[in-house]
Parts: C-alpha cells; structure tokens; sequence
DNA sequence: CTTGGGACCTGGCTGC
DNA sequence: TGCAGCCAGGTCCCAA
C-alpha cells in the first residue's frame, strides 16, 4: 500500500529516468483511471510535453510538465509505477512512453488508482493537510489541528487534511511509537503525548523513506526491487504476534473499518507518553 | 458541522 | 476438489 514513504521511493528513483524526458506516445488502456476529463484529453495533453520535475504531496505523485499543467497519479491501494518491465500484463492501466526510449507503465491489480490533468496541481491536492516531514511542520501545528477533531487518534492519523501522507500502516507504527492507543481520542491528547506523537510520525516516516518503502503487498520499485521498510514494523500487519517490546500479545481491533494492531501493554487506553 | 459507516475494486484466503 | 463469501485499505459519499 503505497504510503508517503512508498512514493517518495518511486518519486526518488523515477527522477533520474523521467525528469527532462518528453512524452512520445500515451496509451491508456482503462478510461475509467482517468479523473476530470477523459482519457484521449489526457493523452492529447502529454504528447510532446517536457517534464521539468517531478513533485510529491501526500501520497500523490506530481509530474510538473513544462506547459505549466501538471500529471497527478494517486497509486491507491495496489497501483505500481514500473519502469521498463519485461512484459505488459493485464494489469497494466496505461503506459506513457518518454523521448529517452523508455517506457512507463501503471499497472494496478485492483482498479482504484487514478490520474489527473490539470492546470493547477492545487486543485487536486490543494485540500491537502501540512506535509509531515516539511521543516515547517511542527509539535504546535500538530497539536492544534488534532484539537480540533473528537475522533480516535488512529481516525486522525488517517485524515489527509489533517496530516497528507500517512496511511494504515505507519499509523500503526507512530502510534505504538509515542505508546499512544489508537482510541483515544485526538482532542484528549496532552501537549506532551503530542509532542511525542510528532517525532514519532516523523521518525516512522523517515525510517520507511530510508528503506525505500514498505514491500508488504503489491508495492514495488519502479525497477522491480523490493522495499524492505515493513521489517522493522513493530505491529502494523502483525495482530496475534507477540509485542517485541513488552511480549504481550498484539491486538487487531477495526478503527474506522480499517485493520488497526496495537500493543495492549505498550499502549494502554489511559496510559501517558513515558518519553 | 461533525462523525461514522459503506461503496468501490479484485485476487487470495477460509471454510463448508 | 470446488466454490461462495469475506477480507485487504485510500478516498469519496451519504446518513445520522
């Protein structure tokens, strides 16, 4: 499940492939990955256009195209960017071939990816909270955007207004981090569990940047290699193992329908932060 | 307005 | 062995 971490991976290792390069031809093969116009529109729109970067916000991948509009792909769930693969399989949702000769494919097994061609990137992801990992983040920001939302912290953690970037798994993971459980509710943090919460988020994030991203699924690097981030996860993924902290066994309870492992003993329900 | 729950999508897994 | 039904989760949409 590409995370912030996951596509600033392929954000990363795209760049030296893609930046500079020209479109020179565009296939789309499911018009239903397109968003905001239709799929010829997209097409029509890249030919020919340079791309002078390329960009992330949140766990959108931003292509900066020299005409001023800008290719928005959200990955989703299961979506990969493949760099030169050796065969086109049915999954493949559209291939965006570049003036270097190489060829880009999106390729996503279950269908929920999308792409946008816009005139501004902002209208895309303009809605988006602060980056966590921008200098201008800070412990202050944090606290207050949580203050105002009465929903459990996992809920806040996964609300990309609040904070753009994290999903299920580093959720998890920051908040067996800062020892905070995932229902306790984000306006009844103490300025102190979010301080740690913060450096926890932060930590987790880059730790998974520093391992190219998290392999648990489908996600794989542009060029085929694996992330190797969710070896060092503590409970994301792991309900019924033992906690590698205290021992205790780790829970799997739902928080807003989706999948949420905690440590019952490193995060209990009344506990404060011990850092 | 805020919060919570369901829909979307499809391969893999479970259990009968 | 076969197959129905559930599960995974990012985001949008709707209802309370």
């Amino acid at each position: 499940m590409p995370e912030l971490p996951e596509v600033e991976t392929i954000k990363n290792e795209l760049s030296p492939w893609v930046v500079g390069q020209s479109f020179t031809q565009v296939t789309i093969f499911d018009a239903e990955l397109v968003c905001g116009s239709s799929a010829e529109e997209v097409r029509r729109g890249l030919i020919g256009q340079k791309v002078e970067s390329l960009g992330r916000r949140g766990k959108y991948l931003i292509f900066h195209l020299s005409n001023g509009r800008s290719l928005i792909i959200h990955l989703r769930m299961t979506g990969v960017l493949l760099l030169n693969p050796k065969e086109v399989d049915h999954y493949a949702r559209a291939v965006f071939h570049l003036s270097n000769g190489h060829r880009l494919v999106f390729s996503d097994l279950r269908r929920l990816g999308l792409i946008w061609l816009v005139d501004y990137a902002n209208t895309v992801v303009g809605k988006l909270g602060p980056e966590p990992l921008d200098e201008s983040f800070t412990p202050g920001a944090l606290g207050q955007r949580l203050s105002r939302h009465h929903i459990p912290a996992k809920a806040a953690l996964l609300d990309q207004c609040i904070v753009a970037g994290i999903g299920n798994m580093y959720a998890d993971e920051a908040l067996f981090a800062a020892r905070i459980h995932p229902l306790r509710k984000a306006d009844a943090l103490s300025p102190e569990e979010v301080q740690t919460l913060y450096h926890c988020i932060r930590r987790v994030l880059g730790a998974g940047i520093g391992s190219k991203g998290a392999s648990v699924d489908t996600y794989v690097r542009p060029e085929g290699e694996l992330g190797t981030a969710h070896s060092d996860f503590k409970v994301a993924h792991k309900g019924g193992e033992p906690c590698p902290v205290c021992g205790s066994t780790i829970e799997r309870v739902l928080v807003q329908n989706r999948g949420t492992c905690f440590c019952p003993g490193c995060q209990p329900f009344g506990s404060g932060p011990l850092i």
